[in-house]
DNA sequence: CCTAGGTGGACAAGTACCTTGACCATATGG
DNA sequence: CCATATGGTCAAGGTACTTGTCCACCTAGG
């Protein structure tokens, strides 16, 4: 009996979008309630260190514009600030606040809060399986569905 | 060591990314040029039986005038064609046409060929394994992330 | 019956988020 | 130094949604 593709693929998006509406959820729990899921990939991106706009928007896969308009967003409600580069004149960091990194952590509790959940229906194993799995799938490249 | 929660939250959300623009792919490679993913989703709820634009609303996510424009884009494109509902005179039944199918059946192709690469990296075992646990996680609800 | 509220659907207006196009300031390689 | 590339911004437009309103029809309670 062959692989069931269609069902595997529907059953990943479903898992998908648990985690998404999971973490927003989480996130309104803890206070956040001006954040949607496309600014917890921002954050992810500059979590590390800060970037351009233009990265950014790279990163995103969306363009330039719509990656400043989203950082104008985020700088607003004080998730980020805006720095200029000291090597760069033309470029401006985008570099996360307090404010900004206590979102992150809070997103990063949410997702371990789905995960746990996972865990207590399929064993600490399984769970442990399913995320190797993923890893090995998962190819580092852009983050974001294009829809 | 506890299970890295957001790790396999980003490994799962990329592995959407990768499935999702990979059935994009595969449908634009079969020659369906203008169908989105939200489309695949509103396939997935009439393969099995008509539905009214509400049913497909409720299904989706929207609202019903959203779901009513979605299905507009798929009776002008040949995918779906309204027909009375023999029960009830308000409502317009949403069928699938041959177009409709022959679309369905090239995203469930293009599903196969994606889950198909994955079991060359992963091994067929290790795929049955995850798919296992995925079915085990994915409760049926909202197939479509919010966002 | 028959009336009251619920539901399917459509029309209209507004909004959020993204695009394309044009432009300027600064970097960078010949 | 000049040509070209790159980071950023402004402006206009488009698409896919939303809310609000209305009507046709169904359905359950007197």
């Amino acid at each position: 009996m062959p692989t069931n593709g269609p069902a595997l693929a529907a059953g990943i998006l479903q898992l998908s979008a648990q985690l998404v509406d999971g973490i927003q959820q989480g996130l309104r729990d803890r206070g956040f309630h001006d954040v949607r899921p496309v600014h917890g990939y921002a954050f992810a991106r500059l979590s590390g260190a800060p970037a351009t706009a233009s990265d950014l928007a790279a990163h995103l896969g969306v363009t330039k514009q719509a990656a400043a308009q989203l950082a104008d967003h985020l700088v607003t409600r004080g998730y980020l600030r805006r720095e200029p580069d000291p090597t760069d004149r033309r470029a401006r960091l985008l570099v996360l606040t307090e404010r900004g990194r206590a979102c992150t952590a809070a997103a990063d509790a949410a997702a371990d809060d789905v995960v746990r959940g996972w865990g207590g229906r399929l064993g600490a194993g399984e769970v442990d399986r399913l995320a190797a799995a993923v890893h090995a799938l998962a190819v580092p490249g852009r983050l974001r569905p294009a829809w």
